[in-house]
DNA sequence: ATAAAATACTTAGCTATCTAAGTCTGATCG
DNA sequence: CGATCAGACTTAGATAGCTAAGTATTTTAT
């Protein structure tokens, strides 16, 4: 019995997982663009950057999959940041489909520049939430990105019902 | 000791909360979108429906604010739903500033057919987490959310530094 | 009573994301 | 070899969010 619940029962956001999910992802863009604004970059760099910085050269294809973004998503933010200076694209030789992206010097420095934004937000967050409670949260969020990601997957294949 | 750590030190995706925040968010709203699209609906009409269904007649701003959106954003949503039917926005005759906003009958039948698709991604993604580990989770979002707003508040005051 | 401030909505214009469809290059298979 | 298929990137166009600035209305304070 207790696994039977009214499909038609309201859902309040405070009770929704996909609605307090959505109101933190806000809030730490919005916090994210307080400071990076002040360095005159726009918040989408970020991710790229920090994909970079740990897979400086890597193609344009799996900068978009380290970020959880499509591919015209990826080529849009990388033209601009190309355009800013801070990367450059090379047309891969061996296999001229691709194209690997590297930092520019301006791009490097930049890791100097905002980590330790990353680290304040990140710190910021999680005050008064023990380690304990962080590290369930942190594994809660990744199982239903999981769960959620297959089920797309599925509505996707399926013949539309 | 402990709490002293190195804020140039990487802070990898995987064990970052605003990253996993982000990537989970993205995860609701593409199986969210892979629904609606379903009934020729936008993701965005969701939360403000909800709203309405929950308290019909609110003015606009109200809405803004239980959705955690600006107003502009509230503005442009609401017009476009306002086009297609499925609310209506009337001028408050006490203080002329203000618009409340009505579900048309087509916009309360919707909840009809789409609370249960809100509870089927809620049951998808909570799917082997325990109820223990949802509460915790549901409340470490909550907190980051307010933790957050409150150091972009104070970012937006201080005098830029 | 009226000038100033605050409130609610709107407009304008930018950013980041998406899907669908197109181009070019490389791989496969008859 | 050549046709077809697959892969990586791009283009086009839509959606959803933001900030900054504008308009109309009400409230507050001299």
């Amino acid at each position: 019995m207790a696994e039977i619940h009214d499909t038609m029962a309201d859902l309040p956001a405070d009770r929704s997982l996909g609605f307090q999910v959505r109101r933190c992802h806000r809030a730490f863009d919005r916090a994210l663009n307080a400071y990076l604004s002040r360095e005159g970059l726009a918040s989408g760099f970020w991710y790229f950057l920090r994909a970079l910085w740990q897979e400086n050269g890597a193609t344009q294809k799996r900068l978009a999959q380290l970020n959880n973004v499509t591919e015209p998503t990826a080529v849009t933010m990388l033209r601009a940041m190309d355009r800013l200076g801070l990367i450059e694209r090379v047309r891969n030789a061996e296999d001229r489909r691709k194209m690997n992206v590297f930092l520019t010097p301006r791009g490097e420095a930049l890791k100097g520049e905002l980590m330790p934004y990353a680290h304040r937000i990140n710190a910021v967050a999680a005050e008064g939430v023990s380690q304990r409670d962080l590290e369930t949260c942190l594994r809660v969020l990744k199982k239903m990105s999981e769960n959620l990601a297959a089920e797309t997957a599925r509505l996707a294949d399926e013949p539309l019902r």
